[in-house]
DNA sequence: CTGAAAGCGCTTACAG
DNA sequence: CTGAAAGCGCTTACAG
């Protein structure tokens, strides 16, 4: 219990001043003489005094802490390094604040939005992080009512009150199939996300868009779950038709690497017999068989962004969205020209 | 700022007692007559009264959270589904109670522990779970100091105050050696995880002695920092030599995935020419080819029985050790009878 | 069984 | 610029 034993109590007795001086001297606030701060101040570090965030949360009303609440299926967590890098890249800017984050884990949307209206009714955060965005978000007009701050990662496709994070996917998806088509490729499919998921679905109207603009017909797509499972169950779908694609873009690259082994698995050559890109660059991707061509993003700069973006929120009521760059295509040895187009 | 208007002094006035009656009432504490209890919930349920948890915090010293502060490196990190498991093994327990995570990933060990005695000088958790440990791991002590209560997530190898929650991977090692051995392999490799962290060193002692009870002469073992990146090194180091092993065992999964691509890459088959075998069952087992022969492990087992047992020490302030079932040998393709023993 | 009061350790008007 | 006091919303001895 070596939490702090000295209180602001005792610094004002020390100082021989009033706690409410010692109150303002710690908090820079002006109203305190410079030689007043000054002789607190020295006092205060002597005595080894270090604020209770206990008495400041129930008298200013804040938790100083930050929520960060993900509804994901457990599989498809821990196959997809987002929201690892994702929070490092958080930690980052709330560390130095001396801001905590809350992270809950749960597993369905009832849950979720039961724990948002907990995390306010217990006053555990003062602001909270909105992942995985959906169609006509629930999540967005629960906070609103709850009067949470938020940003959201990605811009909702509803009125929404929060500054938002996004990048723009549809450069790397575009930049994916006109590679593609440049190699010769002219069947080329698509592994989707979770249509309920709006970068689920913005992937793919995205793939849509490309394939028209190369002059090409609409190609094959598959809903998934984003799971590894879905990717692989995607792939030998599209692998053991009549006519198979040529190439598969898949829309990230935990199923692209299942795309991978599946074709290895029905005797096809990478990229010879099939071509396979992914998306988000995870470490994987370099050390699969070929490498995966794959488009890079930057989780922890989102992390790093939103963190910001949540603080700046909450100081001033506003922040500006912020647009990241878009991710760019790397190109490996899983895309290559077909043998047989 | 829909947080609780009503408090315990509206439940008060309203029911006509003293606030100490109404906090004896809501807290289930002897000493109140059964029909003023049931008048008084009665009243705090029709007001929509919910317990103010700072206030709470201020006058328990408690902060009704638990934290889990994690240092490895975001691409270990991101790679490894185990803290998405465990975290959410953990939430199970912890949700019903009203009980909060803080995580924290720190970037190295210097912050790490200057992460704990902020979290403890903050008063931000009521406890800690400590995992990846470590020789001597320095945390033990810091922890018994700063008289936090704690959780290991494996047995210490010094003096510990704190239960722990351990499985032995011993007999998954030993499984998996004697399999390699039953096949015919005689020429077996180890890709060994960090050896500063204890289930790195304890799985390659493993290896090592299970080789001895096969009669095989001492098999080459090359630590790792259990990244995918130093898998692959560790693999194409084993397998350029004069006369590579026939058969590898990763100390994880991500690195046995890492190796299956370095065959590839090097034109081995698997597991014709080279049998791979990794640890833990991640989902990317099953959908990388060949299938993954590995040691299942699981993670959320380990997150709820560590949940169980940290709230069981803080209410006690004991709590047993728990020992979790070892992994048993999932058998999959990656590992059959060498061609040329 | 119940009430009145002090206390947890800060912040914040309000006077001066 | 500074002090004295009330307040944040609970819990907890202490009396009765």
């Amino acid at each position: 219990m070596s939490e702090n034993k000295v209180t602001i109590a005792d610094v004002a007795r020390e100082a021989g001043v009033s706690k409410g001086l010692v109150s303002f001297a710690l908090n820079d606030r002006p109203g305190v003489s410079a030689e007043s701060r000054v002789r607190i101040l020295e006092i205060a570090e002597r005595l080894g005094w270090t604020p209770s965030l206990r008495a400041r949360s129930l008298s200013t009303r804040r938790s100083f802490a930050l929520g960060l609440v993900i509804a994901r299926d457990p599989e498809v967590l821990g196959s997809d390094p987002f929201f690892p890098s994702f929070i490092a890249g958080v930690e980052t800017v709330l560390a130095p604040q001396g801001l905590a984050l809350v992270l809950s884990v749960v597993p369905d949307e009832t849950t979720e939005m039961r724990t948002y209206r907990a995390l306010v009714s217990d006053g555990r955060v003062d602001g909270v992080f909105l992942s995985d965005l959906r169609h006509n978000d629930p999540r967005i007009p629960l906070l609103q009512e709850l009067g949470l701050p938020a940003v959201t990662l990605g811009r909702p496709d509803t009125e929404s009150p929060f500054p938002c994070i996004s990048v723009d996917d549809t450069p790397g998806v575009a930049e994916t199939v006109r590679y593609l088509v440049s190699l010769g490729h002219r069947r080329i499919a698509h592994v989707a996300g979770s249509p309920a998921l709006l970068h689920g679905s913005r992937r793919r109207s995205a793939f849509d868009t490309a394939l028209r603009e190369a002059g090409l017909p609409a190609g094959q797509s598959i809903e998934t779950d984003f799971s590894v499972a879905a990717g692989a169950d995607a792939a030998r779908r599209l692998l053991t038709q009549d006519s198979p694609p040529t190439a598969i873009v898949f829309a990230n690259d935990p199923m692209a690497i299942a795309g991978l082994g599946v074709a290895h698995e029905l005797g096809l050559r990478v990229p010879d017999d099939v071509s396979i890109t992914g998306f988000d660059d995870i470490d994987f991707t370099r050390y699969v068989y070929p490498a995966l061509t794959t488009v890079r993003t930057a989780p922890s700069d989102w992390g790093r962004a939103a963190g910001r973006t949540l603080l700046d929120l909450m100081e001033h009521g506003t922040a500006p969205d912020v647009d990241l760059p878009a991710g760019r295509l790397v190109i490996r040895g899983s895309a290559g020209t077909p043998v047989r187009p």
